[in-house]
DNA sequence: TAGCTTATGGTTAATTTTACCAAAACACGT
DNA sequence: ACGTGTTTTGGTAAAATTAACCATAAGCTA
């Protein structure tokens, strides 16, 4: 069938069967290209989602994810990394594609098709609770999201699946936790993550069972019970289970 | 931070940032976009990939992944379906995607942007071995991949992880087999795909405990040994249990 | 019919998961 | 200083699941 097509075919430039249909190849080159970030938070053991007030036509005043339009000569991963970086100030945060939405009328400027990334960030570490709760950024909570801009509810919605999937195959649970932190914080984490409720002794055992989590000699303060002790993820042991086949299962 | 950036704005379109970088709207509408489809099919107790041979430059004769441009005013997820139909005359089969490839310089011809779709193939029911053979479309085996034009190496690498992460969570390996299949059959399959050995009585028990398969009460015939039941995979009892909170696990 | 091969039904031991219990440790109020 | 409330922590035993194996069944071939 390929063999029908470039027979029919002149010059055939770039691809194999586009020139086939008789149109001038310049006719493809009219996509803008955007992302749209999904960053999520945990903060008072709630799942918390950053979104923007838009300042600008189409969904002016509206909540959207932080995202923007892509360079002609910039890498798609690389943007993503960018906007992050202008919107929070955060670098060295992994960002991970979940979609990409090709709808032909999603933006009502043109074609503009957008890949979601999401990334998880430690509130702790960032903190940007309280310069921007005052101003038209927002940490929304997840299950109580205002009206999104675009089509951006349902890239949150399919994002949040992804998470909800990759988190229990993949210790990624541990970048939305501070540095340090119990195994209570840790369980409560997951809880909110996966909707559901574990055994505290048991969770406690399988996670220690694991050999991923230092323990730090440290115990809580301030509390008003018997103080708990305070690991941090160790990342090294991590990559050494790896390698021996170690697969993360919760 | 971002009121900053609009107060700088006299006037901002489309998107938040956009305006505030001085670029004209328009030299963001210069991308190109295609889908890359991995069509897998199962044949003789191996994985096996659809190529094809490029009959135009870059890459002229080189194996790579049938793939096309999106026309402007095309659904992406439409465009990928329209690829496999053109190129294996397959209709109604799911489209998956896998990832989007973003890279400035990953094409020649200027900024394509490529987003990944998979799909199983039941390989008898298509049956493209014996046209496909000759021409320039091939099944190869996928643990003996020819070179592949851009980076479809890479492309093909994600795919096959993907698939094989979500193979064990989802029934899907079903697509790849026929109507109608031993259970011998369908260990072969998954032990091909996870490149692992299952007990044979053990891998029989957890199948049909999940209540996934219909006895067809018909058996093998022409096997020189004890001949095996047929079983077909029980879409409807599927959905049911999903209802119901079951999740399929290997 | 003997012999070969794979399917199929079963049993048992090993391992993992689940459900609970009780002591420990801190803060707080009295 | 001492009981009270609360959460951590270490532990045990039952329940359930997984893994390892065996024996027989049922077709084909010679």
């Amino acid at each position: 069938m390929n063999n029908k097509r470039s027979s029919k075919t002149e010059k055939v430039i770039g691809h194999q069967f586009t020139a086939f249909y008789k149109i001038p190849i310049e006719k493809f080159f009219q996509f803008a290209l955007s992302v749209d970030c999904i960053i999520l938070g945990y903060h008072e053991n709630r799942l918390k989602l950053l979104l923007i007030e838009r300042g600008a036509e189409p969904h002016l005043g509206k909540m959207a994810l932080p995202g923007d339009l892509a360079y002609p000569n910039e890498d798609i991963n690389l943007a993503a990394s960018r906007v992050l970086l202008d919107l929070t100030g955060l670098t060295d945060v992994a960002m991970i594609q979940t979609n990409t939405y090709g709808q032909v009328d999603r933006h009502p400027i043109g074609r503009v098709v957008t890949v979601g990334y999401y990334s998880l960030i430690n509130v702790d570490q960032y903190s940007p609770l309280a310069s921007s709760w005052a101003g038209n950024v927002l940490w929304a909570d997840i299950d109580d999201l205002p009206d999104l801009a675009f089509d951006h509810k349902s890239i949150v919605g399919d994002a949040l699946r992804i998470l909800r999937e990759r988190v229990r195959s993949q210790p990624i649970g541990f970048e939305l936790l501070p540095k340090k932190f119990t195994l209570g914080d840790m369980q409560s984490l997951y809880e909110a993550l996966l909707n559901t409720k574990f055994d505290k002794a048991n969770f406690r055992k399988r996670m220690l069972s694991m050999g991923l989590l230092k323990d730090t000699k440290e115990i809580q303060t301030e509390v008003a019970h018997r103080p708990a002790r305070l690991f941090t993820f160790d990342k090294v042991a991590y990559e050494n289970l790896i390698q021996k086949g170690f697969t993360f299962e919760l």
